[in-house]
DNA sequence: TCGACACATAAGCACGTGCTTATGTGTTGC
DNA sequence: GCAACACATAAGCACGTGCTTATGTGTCGA
């Protein structure tokens, strides 16, 4: 199931982090690593689950690998929440009801 | 973190399972148990982790504990997925200012 | 009060996860 | 070519997770 990749890799606070950092623009591996306490080879691998669940991609520049947020990923997480829309608080029922447009 | 327990929670397929059972009307653990092959106390453990999560709430009902989806927990994910607006689709991102403008 | 019921908790076990160190693979510049 | 670099992969290990069986806790009806 994606679903369980999905929320399999974000239920990790490390890869939470690096998400994040993505969202704020495409970096490669190594300015990922800037700042955050973390081995080259666990950076690596988190990538690697994060991209094994659809919420980045990858794009290689030269010896660099370049990483960024891939929208498919956030649109699943979108379209499963649109599920339990009947039980959003009425402040963000705006926002419930751009992703049940999302879901059609 | 409440995130890592929300997405932790959820990573688990037969937690979302119970969940989505339960987005369809509050049930008794026995109740939730029917035409799902899990025992009694794997279906206590997996409520007791949706409901450290925040997503579920309980309420006792004589020598039944009746389960309800908490909007909270739902609420929560939302916001978390607010912050990566920017990675939606150009079309609903139009149509989120628009209801934004509107909430106000 | 006592047995049946609904559910929670404890302990043990198989398997998964995230880290480490070590090494492999591909790219760049000299 | 080859050394340096950027990143991936492999193997091993500590710890977490989800199940099991066994037992505890609270409630109900007779």
């Amino acid at each position: 199931m994606i679903e369980t990749d999905i929320f399999k890799a974000l239920a990790d606070p490390t890869r939470r982090k690096v998400f994040e950092k993505l969202a704020g623009g495409s970096l490669n591996a190594s300015a990922l690593r800037d700042g955050m306490e973390i081995s080259q080879p666990a950076m690596s691998q988190h990538l690697a689950v994060l991209r094994g669940a659809g919420l980045v991609r990858e794009q290689r520049q030269g010896r660099f690998v370049n990483y960024e947020v891939d929208p498919d990923g956030i649109a699943s997480i979108g379209t499963w929440l649109a599920r339990y829309r009947a039980y959003w608080p009425k402040r963000i029922e705006a926002l419930a009801d751009l992703l049940k447009d999302m879901d059609q």
